[in-house]
RNA sequence: GGCCCGUUGGUGAAGCGGUAAACACACCAGCCUUUCACGCUGGCAUGCAGGGGUUCGAAUCCCCUACGGGUCACCA
């Protein structure tokens, strides 16, 4: 087999969506398996839903998948432009050989008649489909029309009676009928090719092999058979992807407000790119064995059309949570605290310049959660305790606390925290028994009082560890003030 | 409506003519633990959309029906 070619084609009218970043990731696990090239091109002949911006971010955001490119708009290569704007004189050039050859014709029909026409299909309870009344017009009619200031588009010549074949990598044969696709346009009245032409044109002339895309574009691979046949080009193979669907069962629309689409959410919630790959991967496609954590290289390895499923891939983001949270687990605690950071930041919990000191306590802080965080996000919330200024008992923290030894474990603990300046987890250990000792309470009986009254709630990571890390002085005084304040705070519980 | 595609437990998802129909998420229970979480162990569901065929044998092949989806643009 020639070197395996794959490309991504988006468009640049808005942000990179999880569909399209798993069709640039299969595309980019293909070519790579192979050895192959994996090329991005920017398809922006929509010039009026272009958004400025928009390719570089979605190109971004692909990086930071890992997703890298051989060919593309920033480093070039040996088939460019890479933008489909900047390839305007090729597109013409084609267009203009498929007119000479009389494979397309100038189509001189306004939106209005088109409509017009529509309509009356529809009424006659015909399928719509351009009757392709202009195909054949003499020099003399087309220049009665270019008089009247008429515009022409350029539409492909479908032939009759022919039917389209192609082995779909994932589906298998699927047969069209060119009957029932009316004569499409290939070229605007200004000269900007349509997606089906220039795809045709792109993919040829930069040698992609392999065409990996939503299967939203099945029933388009028909009109571009004809073309890479009008055109003497070599068809590539095609792999129709499954649509992803969300929890109702429905496509994933950009409007749909149910489920988080865009990669750059994701990354914002705190996910790792490397949770998102791997789940993305697992999006129609399923390896062989029973494992299903792999790295994008391993993914490298394993990845074939041949696993990809035909039916649509449902996006359960309850998994990918669980994923992310497998990733977390894993990762360095530094990278893991360094994520936080803008999270806890952004909430007050922490200044911005942080000093190596406050640095290193906030990172032992973290690392009192990162076990269970499943999105990095989910650290402010969960740590809130190290950081609140006033104490709010929850109503399980205050049954507790209204237990009969409770004052005399507080007590016994105040006074332990007042011969200590700084804390360790082994000597809050020490404190512990030595509570105990003087108490006699021990087990839940001591160590739930002493929780409740330092983090307000009941459950919560390490005792030792979160007391070390509160330090002597906050927990003095939330103990303290809980003593000051015991009767009032426990009045209705008691 | 025409043309295409799909349909396995609550969810995701293996399975490609002969299995007790994997596995994962979720859930439940037990263990671990001062609590929570993590982890481990076990359980769970009683699922191959329905109906016809083909076959010694069908989730796996064929047909029909139902349901779901995609597409019929001077959008990609």
């Amino acid at each position: 087999m020639a070197t395996v070619r794959t490309r991504y084609a988006p468009s640049p009218t808005g942000h990179l969506h999880i569909g399209g970043a798993r069709t640039a990731l299969f595309s980019y696990l293909l070519a790579k398996k192979h050895g192959g090239q994996f090329i991005v091109r920017i398809e922006d002949t929509d010039t009026e839903r272009n958004i400025e911006g928009a390719a570089d971010k979605q190109m971004a955001m692909l990086k930071w998948l890992g997703i890298e490119w051989d060919e593309s708009v920033d480093v070039g290569g040996p088939y460019g432009p890479y933008r489909c704007m900047e390839r305007m004189d090729i597109y013409k050039k084609y267009v203009d050989q498929l007119l000479a050859e009389g494979k397309a014709y100038y189509s001189y029909s306004t939106p209005e008649e088109r409509e017009k026409e529509r309509q009356e299909q529809l009424a006659r309870g015909e399928t719509p489909k351009y009757s392709g009344w202009d195909r054949d017009l003499t020099p003399e009619q087309r220049a009665k029309f270019e008089a009247e200031g008429r515009v022409p588009s350029v539409r492909f010549k479908v032939p009759e009676g022919k039917t389209l074949v192609f082995d779909d990598a994932i589906r298998g044969r699927v047969v069209f009928e060119s009957d029932d696709i009316g004569d499409f346009v290939i070229m605007r009245p200004d000269g900007r090719p349509t997606y089906n032409f220039a795809v045709v044109v792109d993919d040829a002339l930069m040698k992609i092999t392999h065409v990996i895309r939503g299967e939203e574009h099945l029933s388009n691979t028909p009109k571009q058979l004809l073309i890479y046949e009008a055109l003497g080009f070599e068809v590539p193979e095609f792999a129709h992807v499954p649509l992803i669907l969300n929890a109702e069962g429905k496509k994933m629309s950009k409007r749909d407000e149910t489920i988080i689409q865009f990669i750059d959410q994701y990354k914002e919630l705190g996910y790792l790119p490397e949770a998102i790959v791997n789940f993305i991967a697992l999006l129609g496609w399923a390896p062989e064995g029973e494992e299903e954590i792999f790295s994008l290289q391993e993914l490298t390895q394993i990845f074939s059309l041949e696993r990809v499923s035909k039916a649509p891939a449902v996006f359960d983001t309850g998994k990918l949570k669980w994923m992310n949270g497998q990733y977390i687990k894993k990762a360095p605690l530094e990278r893991v605290a360094a994520l936080a950071f803008p999270y806890l930041e952004k909430a007050g919990c922490i200044e911005s310049p942080l000093s190596p000191e406050r640095k290193e306590w906030v990172t032992r802080v973290v690392s009192l959660y990162q076990e269970q965080l499943e999105e990095i996000s989910q650290i402010v919330e969960l740590s809130d305790l190290f950081f609140q200024e006033e104490m709010i008992y929850s109503d399980e923290a205050k049954e507790v606390l209204a237990g009969e030894q409770v004052p005399g474990v507080l007590q016994a603990f105040l006074k332990q925290l007042k011969e200590v300046r700084e804390l360790d987890a082994d000597q809050v250990k020490a404190m512990f028994k030595q509570v105990q000792k003087e108490t006699g309470c021990k087990g839940k009986q001591l160590f739930m009082p002493i929780r409740a009254a330092v983090t307000g709630v009941v459950h919560g990571p390490d005792l030792r560890e979160t007391i070390a890390l509160l330090g002597a002085e906050t927990v003095t005084a939330r103990v303290q003030s809980l003593i000051d304040n015991y009767e009032v705070l426990l009045e209705n519980k008691r």
